[in-house]
DNA sequence: TCGCGTTAATTTGTCTGATAACCTGACATA
DNA sequence: TATGTCAGGTTATCAGACAAATTAACGCGA
């Protein structure tokens, strides 16, 4: 039922490893939401570290959405459903793990555009002109570029009224441009531009017009054009 | 370019606004990756604390993944694009947040049936078919029958061949699996199961047959059914 | 000059003990 | 019953110290 939880393998750190021990012995005794643990002192006492190491180990469960303190209380297990959810980036982003990365968000992406071609309302529809026109500028840095790139996708996550579509979107673009940027910081954008601009005009229309499948079908040409312009093949059947 | 960082607003205590500062900080500083961050000792003179509070809140920024820490050397600005994603479940699971985590997940499940279907080993057939048959023993609880349905959908995530898609369709599934399980935990589920045990065969062998499209569409029609078995209303256009 | 151990200063990691803030349950009282 | 008070326990914060690791300067020999 519980999934492994990411972020305890990379750090060597005493408070890490009796985090991880501590997350064990939690779901060896079956403690559920509510459960209390024990108190820091006796934890201290348990596994022979000192207070401190022991409070910091909680505090990584804490920040982890596992457990939760209150002062004066004690710590509790946090309500598993509830928890954040966690996608660990690769130590070093190589052309696979790029690659994967965008093989996660292009059906998010596409399936955005057609919530939004649905669900969008007029002040969705000004934000993501807005966005549009930002592009129209035609002499910028590349920052800028991917900049008014981003705002233009969160736009469209923002019309999904789904926040969900938005927090992954903008996360996981924002890894994407990041890596983009490093990779190739001094390459001329100018056709590119323009050929992104059209892309996202396409998307744009579809979207205000409330076709979801002629937005679908517009994202899907603006990924694989995306891909192509970053030297990455992709398979975008359907 | 760098989206807010969540996590920092529920909780007040003192390491957490520090936290927060200190962040705040870092980007108004203009400080990028490798950059490093003043001492701990001369920190706590700056904020007025002690050392152990400035230590929490470097933790907290550590186990977000902006800053690293060496012992012996400091602490330094991490890689952003590296840094992990992190999607913040709602503090209260109503159905419409429920309803908003499902239309998350059916475009990345459609997905993964495809890519499954194009990138299946011998193993992932051999794991998906253990999932499959797991299914077969008839009465069950309704825990295992879930834990069940979770493998089968993880086996397939794996057959991706894509680790992004293992964890999310994890975390995310088990999220969604808890919640169904809190919400009706006493429901006679006989007929449901053997309908899911059509569902998943089907996508099973398309996904042996190497058929992305219908593996696409198999998917398609679980998760409708799916949708469909806790009250759900979805739209799954295209 | 260049390479290379050695050393000293700096910094994070851990330990110890203490105090403040807070919560919980028992108890007395009206 | 309802309420206020109190005592004990627990987390949050503070203060100081030592251990462990890194870094850079230094001296020395080739």
């Amino acid at each position: 039922m519980s999934a492994p939880v990411p972020g305890f393998a990379r750090n060597t750190q005493l408070s890490t490893r009796i985090a991880a021990h501590l997350l064990a012995q939690i779901e060896a005794d079956g403690l559920t939401t509510g459960a209390r643990l024990p108190t820091e002192a006796q934890l201290a006492r348990d596994f022979g570290v000192s207070r401190a190491v022991i409070r910091e180990a909680i505090a990584q469960l804490r920040n982890e959405g596992l457990v939760e303190t209150r002062q004066g209380a004690g710590a509790f297990v946090a309500d598993m459903a509830a928890r954040p959810i966690r996608l660990d980036a690769p130590q070093d982003m190589d052309s696979r793990a790029f690659q994967q990365l965008f093989q996660l968000r292009a059906p998010l992406e596409v399936e955005a555009a057609a919530l939004a071609a649905h669900h969008r309302s007029a002040a969705d529809i000004v934000r993501i002109k807005a966005a549009l026109a930002r592009f129209d500028q035609p002499e910028e840095s590349a920052d800028s570029s991917v900049a008014a790139d981003l705002e233009f996708h969160r736009a469209l996550a923002q019309a999904t009224g789904n926040p969900y579509f938005v927090q992954f979107l903008t996360a996981i673009s924002d890894r994407i441009a990041h890596v983009i940027l490093a990779a190739r910081a001094e390459t001329p954008l100018d056709a590119l531009h323009a050929q992104t601009r059209r892309e996202h005009a396409a998307i744009c229309a579809a979207i205000v017009a409330g076709d979801a499948r002629a937005a679908r079908a517009a994202m899907r040409a603006h990924l694989a054009g995306g891909a192509q312009r970053v030297g990455l093949q992709l398979d975008m059947s359907d």
